[in-house]
RNA sequence: GGCCCCUUGGUCAAGCGGUUAAGACACCGCCCUUUCACGGCGGUAACAGGGGUUCGAGUCCCCUAGGGGUCACCA
């Protein structure tokens, strides 16, 4: 059975990039029936930030991203934060260097800079030299006896050569005089990512490594560690980065937008995870709507693309507006209820009409606002804008028409929308004139701006009838005045 | 700098030796229309460069250029 896992290190929000790792792992593990694991790597207590832990989770709760094993669901396999797991790791560290691929150094910090910066000074890459290799037993365990702090160290040969398999790179060779002999086993006795993250797939049973390709580089040396154990070796895909542009990788520092940072802006949980499914995947057809359910079936890690790809806000924003449209005008509703509440004023709504000249036009919930910004207040305006070259009007002839408009709408005793519609379109039939040409003007005095979801009709319904006359009044007033 | 990886329009991408090199976003135009949207129709725009291999190369090989990753007791 397939198990992958989602491995991020508790130090912040779930970004971008890791949401669609995880989103990878998830849907290659479904779309073969199989578990999806999340596991808490927070070996680096000085990076752990408080809360974390929580806020990943309920990120992918919320995406649906669900865990099948994890921290608060538990499973087989725990514990699944590897702060928890730290003897497992010292025995198999100890193994290791039984095996021979593993050694203890107590080498200084004092030593170590040393030797880095005489490299430096030659130019050549730091490369530890295997100093504390050839200590014998008994010096190893006299210097911890004497509580000398000491790391483990990777033993990895200085000749020949070591090759990995990534399902999307291919086969990936590196000689072994390049790698140098990494710490697994920090002095504080946790392990570090290296060995931590072998151990860990190994005994959680991992069969897919999903997972970014920064790590590409360091795969050789995973490779090497399960060999010196003995343990299978799992199935390796490195997904290249999302960036931010050409040459930066996206990143919450730079003020890039998390998942939490686009759900505040308006967009939908579903469209976001639609769309980085496909930033940097193709399903090899034109289907561009993905419901998670149809991302599990349409998911082959065969689409994932090699070079890393570039989010697109405005992309994503056009399948936010696809989704918004989809919605039901009950469901939109409640998603937008809360931007009416700002746009608004109190009291009864006609989220009927709010619904049908809203959802259309609505890219982000955060636009509705802006939207409807006339309601509240009639914007300053200028008789400028009654000057409309297609709709052929201008300021003056506007006058009358909103004049006999006036008349109309005060008279009208039922202020429902298909009221306030055949009355209009009584005056255009009544003034012989095109529709555009009376409800223009009529718009702009009821709204005071050029832009509005909706015509007249819609804005003197969602104005109310005193609102309505006050405004064409003033409109009235207006331009008899200019 | 060493090593590893990548390179089709502005962006996401299809392509897997023979195509007029798809599709989508964005942009532009037209239609619809009481503004703007929505919707419909159409358009501009790409194989990084150079060598090979081949009857034939975006597709295979090499080089160059550009970009990314990695060289921590971080993951």
């Amino acid at each position: 059975m397939v198990r992958t896992r989602f491995a991020p290190s508790p130090t912040g929000y779930l970004h971008i990039g890791g949401l669609r790792t995880a989103l990878y792992a998830y849907l290659l593990a479904k779309k073969d029936g199989g578990k999806f694991i999340l596991r808490i790597e927070d070996t680096d207590q000085e990076r752990y930030v408080e809360g974390a832990v929580e806020m990943i989770i309920d990120t992918l709760n919320d995406t649906g991203l669900v865990a099948d094993e994890g921290p608060i669901v538990g499973g087989d396999y725990g514990p699944y934060v590897q702060s928890e797991r730290k003897e497992i790791y010292a025995k198999y560290a100890e193994e290791l260097v039984e095996r021979g691929g593993a050694y203890k150094c107590f080498c200084t910090k004092e030593r170590l800079d040393k030797l880095r910066s005489e490299s430096e000074k030659t130019g050549d890459m730091f490369k530890y030299d295997k100093h504390c290799l050839n200590l014998s037993k008994e010096e190893v365990q006299k210097r911890i006896d004497n509580g000398e702090p000491y790391v483990i160290r990777q033993n990895i040969p200085t000749t020949g050569e070591t090759s990995f398999d990534d399902i999307i790179f291919g086969t990936i060779k590196v000689d072994n005089d390049t790698l140098d002999d990494t710490v697994l086993m920090k002095s504080d006795g946790m392990p570090t990512y290296n060995f931590a993250n072998v151990v860990d797939d190994y005994l959680m049973g991992i069969t897919h490594v999903v997972r970014g390709t920064e790590y590409l580089s360091s795969s050789p040396k995973y490779n090497l560690l399960y060999q010196g154990m003995g343990w299978d070796i799992p199935v390796y895909i490195h997904v290249p980065p999302v960036m931010r542009d050409a040459t930066h990788k996206l990143s919450k520092r730079h003020g890039d937008a998390s998942f939490d940072d686009f759900i505040q802006k308006g967009y939908l949980k579903e469209a976001i995870i639609n769309y980085i499914a496909l930033l940097g995947w193709s399903p090899g057809t034109n289907q561009e709507i993905f419901s998670l359910d149809e991302l599990i079936k349409a998911f082959s890690v065969k689409g994932i693309n090699k070079a890393p790809a570039i989010f697109d806000v405005d992309k994503l924003t056009w399948l936010n507006a696809q989704y918004i449209r989809d919605l039901t005008p009950e469901k939109y509703n409640e998603y937008a209820d809360k931007y009416y509440d700002v746009a608004l004023p109190p009291g009864e709504r006609n989220y009927d009409l709010l619904a049908r000249i809203l959802q259309p036009r609505t890219e982000k919930f955060t636009d509705i606002v802006g939207q409807l910004d006339f309601v509240k207040e009639l914007p300053d305006y200028s008789i400028d804008l009654y000057t409309h070259k297609k709709m052929k009007t201008n300021a003056e002839m506007a006058k009358g028409i909103i004049e006999k408009a006036k008349a109309v709408i005060e008279e009208l005793d039922d202020f429902s929308e298909s009221c306030i519609h055949d009355a209009l379109f009584d005056l255009v039939k009544q003034l012989e004139l095109k529709n555009g040409q009376v409800l223009y003007p009529i718009r702009i005095a009821l709204c005071g701006k050029a832009v509005t979801p909706g015509g007249a009709v819609e804005a003197a319904c969602l104005l109310g009838k005193d609102e309505s006359v006050r405004r064409l009044e003033i409109a009235i007033g207006m331009i008899a005045n200019a």
